[in-house]
DNA sequence: TTATATGCAAACCTTTTGCGGAACA
DNA sequence: TGTTCCGCAAAAGGTTTGCATATAA
């Protein structure tokens, strides 16, 4: 059986996705934690990021044309992508359907765990400037 | 003004597309055609999936830990992958919200382009696998 | 004829991984 | 003291891109 240690690394890197809704790359979150922590290394950012998205402490979420990001609000809500400058962004859906992995495991016969929605577009910035 | 031409590879690439349901990455649909293009180039492929994706006439799906998979199903229908085996399939909800594109545009200011929605769990038979 | 598309191969970017040493417990 | 974790650097994907050539219109 495996044990799992505290290290400075892993709980700053924690800190850092928790404390900020920009839902960082790993290089973002690397350079984040530069300052913090000397020599910290990017296979280590990337480790533990995979970990605590694989055990659900937090979200790891897919986007075209972009590095993966990381979430640490794991409550149910979506994401915006500006397909022209990146600029990625929560939604949060009054009307956010809890319930759809429950329906969607029953008519497929999949055991889920998650389910990730992200939007693509323009947002304002970029649709303005487009009409110029 | 660009003017777009027809060829061989790019009416090969849609129908091979469009003739599955399951979900080829770049290099999927690169073998598939490897008999009938002799020669045909990876990047050329993908040079055609990206321009058909962008214009609306397949569906570009970004997948955790996964390569990106193309849809020549353009019509409304979430996604469910397996994260064992990466088994990919479509699942086609009765509860589809088409209008969810529109009260996101207006709540959030983005001009959206098309969502894509990705379940990820354990599919029937890696669940039992995973029992024993 | 000429501009767009292709093939080829190199480059790029993101992410993972092997290894030896550091450091939790 | 044993085992997990880290830093480093190399390697492994996956995807894009530059360039010369082929080809559609």
């Amino acid at each position: 059986m495996i044990k799992e240690r505290n290290t400075k690394q892993k709980s700053l890197i924690l800190s850092a996705v928790r404390g900020t809704k920009t839902h960082p790359t790993a290089e973002e979150v690397h350079l984040m934690l530069s300052d913090s922590v000397q020599g910290l290394s990017l296979g280590t950012v990337y480790r533990n990021l995979n970990h605590m998205a694989e055990s659900g402490q937090i979200r790891r979420i897919s986007v075209t044309n972009s590095p993966d990001r990381f979430d640490g609000d794991i409550s149910p809500h979506h994401h915006i992508c500006c397909n022209t400058c990146g600029k990625f962004c929560d939604f949060f859906d009054t009307d956010y359907d809890t319930s759809l992995d429950k329906v969607i495991e029953e008519k497929s016969g999949f055991t889920l765990i998650k389910h990730e929605t992200v939007f693509y577009g323009l947002c304002p910035e970029c649709n303005l400037n487009q009409k110029n």
